[in-house]
RNA sequence: GGGCCGCUAGCUCAAUGGUAGAGCAAGGGACUUUUAAUCCCUAGGUUCAGAGUUCGAGCCUCUGGCGGCUCACCA
């Protein structure tokens, strides 16, 4: 599939052989002195001697991806940049020798070239910290031209396909997702810190469940078994409650077979709790305390900013029903409407154009996701949901109809739902059955029932809340990104089509 | 899936339907403190692909590909 090679290839492969010849390694295995600082820290160091009135000279050797070059006859400077910093290294053909200056320096070296320098802090006349090279070594030579060392790269479907690229020239967003590892840790710091146990629990399932959501399937071939990649580790987790586990989390990944958009990918990250002996209640000051938290490791406070909005994630956040919440921007009570039918009807009068389908719980969701969901930007619970839509909720006392659910929504998004967890195993068998009429077999999201699920429940399963969260929306919030693709290292695109004449 | 927008040199971008250009990057040269170094010279293109209209298409039309935004659907 390699193509003619163009003049720009031709040239970058005769460096090679000249670097070869001049008995110079271009991927050597290691360092001819070893790296003894971080550019950062070189600058820091020589910060530090140079406020003393005796400060000796601050040797150092350091290592990282040439990225700019001026070349000033017998003299030059480039930039070098490592995991840290980004520093300018000064070299003296004098100083180097001609066979490192002008051979390697001047004429085969090119900008993306991995290189060593070892040498002296100092300051140059522009009062740049910079470091004057004694010697140098290229490191790992490239082949590929750097994008423009002033626009960067723009192209957005390059930046996604070459996220390498992307990373190299973007220093934003080598931020964004240093700031999701952090956000990550934070999570699992405070649930850590309050006695959960982090699980891992299987991706290939036999059968899938807890969640609404179109699954994946795949097959194993010594076992001839179908199997499915998780749309949710509900079942598995609470499993463990069984099994006398009583806090446990999962953060992993799911996989849901339906459209991508600025806010889905067909595979995305997803954190989810049980905690024995808590109900919904209990959840909702959990993660009130979980992102104040975080917000608060990765900020030092609780009001971050968010596409323009500023947004308070402290404690106490709003909270509101369902119900009071599709009053206040739909202008709908549905619970004056008890059928599907008569509901799709008001809402045909209110002129909203609802689906077809017999199944009301929808028809609220749709509510909830069209009307109310774009406006709340601050935190807020929406709780009591319909019990049509919540097949693993328990039932709200008193009130058959409804469920003991929340979701919580920050910048107009759906970030995570919750609910106390069903836990009576004949009511959850009839809620699984149910379900099967009330999605009809043409359902994309109807559930198959999973029988050892319901098995595990009759041993005795504890009252429990339980949690999950979009991972990827949470790390769009908090870097303040719009697409869940910038805090995706590897987005899902389309594959390109490949020429085929273009030669194996 | 629908609608709108985009795709030109390695990168960032130009180009009334009339010979495809610039800056950076690259190659050659000058230059011993520059920093988007500067100056001189050079090379670099199937304008996403294909078809059509036209004397002539990067530009107009159609089909397809990929991407972005958006609507629908969903977590």
């Amino acid at each position: 599939m390699s193509e003619t090679s163009s003049e720009r290839d031709q040239v970058r492969l005769a460096k090679l052989d000249e670097l070869r010849s001049a008995g110079i390694d271009p991927y050597p295995p290691r360092l001819d002195s070893p790296r003894s600082h971080q550019a950062a820290e070189a600058v820091s160091a020589f910060e530090l001697a140079e406020a003393r009135p005796s400060g000796d000279p601050v040797q150092v050797s350091l290592a990282g991806r040439m990225v700019s070059r001026r070349i000033m006859g017998k003299v030059g400077f480039a930039h070098i940049e490592d995991g840290s910093a980004r520093l300018q290294i000064f070299v003296r053909r004098d100083v180097v020798g001609e066979q490192t200056y002008d051979l390697l320096f001047k004429k085969l070296l090119d900008l993306g070239d991995f290189i060593a320098v070892s040498g002296v802090m100092a300051r140059t006349k522009t009062g740049e910290i910079s470091c004057e090279a004694r010697q140098m070594q290229l490191l790992a030579k490239s082949l590929e031209p750097m994008p423009d060392k002033w626009h960067g790269l723009k192209d957005v479907e390059t930046r996604y396909r070459r996220r390498y690229v992307d990373l190299m020239v973007n220093p934003d967003v080598r931020a964004t997702f240093v700031t999701r590892a952090r956000m990550v840790q934070a999570i699992r710091e405070y649930l850590d810190g309050q006695g959960f146990v982090e699980v891992e629990t299987p991706v290939l399932q036999p059968i899938y469940g807890g969640a609404a959501a179109r699954p994946f399937t795949t097959y194993h071939n010594q076992l001839k078994q179908d199997l499915y990649l998780r749309i949710s580790f509900e079942l598995y987790l609470k499993r463990l409650l069984v099994g006398g586990l009583e806090r446990v989390y999962e953060i992993g990944r799911d996989f849901r077979n339906e459209g991508v958009s600025f806010k889905h990918n067909p595979e995305f990250t997803q954190l989810e709790w049980y905690e024995a002996y808590a109900d919904y209640n209990v959840v909702m000051d959990r993660v009130e305390a979980m992102l104040a938290h975080v917000a608060q490791r990765l900020t030092g406070g609780t009001v971050i900013s968010y596409q323009g909005h500023e947004i308070d994630l402290a404690p106490p956040w709003r909270r509101i029903t369902l119900r009071d919440a599709i009053i206040e921007y739909a202008d709908i009570d549905y619970t004056q409407f008890p059928t599907a039918e008569e509901l799709a009807n008001a809402m045909r009068a209110m002129g909203h154009r609802p689906e077809n389908t017999s199944n009301r719980g929808k028809l609220i969701d749709s509510l909830l996701g069209n009307h109310v969901e774009p406006n709340l930007i601050q935190p807020t619970f929406v709780t009591e949901y319909p019990i049509e839509i919540s097949p693993l909720a328990k039932k709200k006392a008193g009130d058959p109809t409804t469920v003991e659910r929340f979701e919580y929504f920050i910048a107009g998004m759906e970030m995570g739902n919750a609910f106390t967890e069903l836990n009576d195993p004949l009511d959850q068998r009839a809620r699984m059955e149910w379900m099967q009429q009330l999605y009809g077999a043409d359902d994309e999201e109807r559930h198959p029932v999973d029988e050892d699920y319901l098995l595990a429940m009759s041993y005795g399963m504890p009252p429990n809340g339980g949690f999950g969260t979009g991972v990827d929306r949470l790390a769009m919030l908090f870097c303040d990104k719009s697409s869940i693709r910038d805090v995706l290292l590897f987005p899902h695109l389309r594959s390109l089509e490949r020429d085929e004449a273009d030669g194996e």
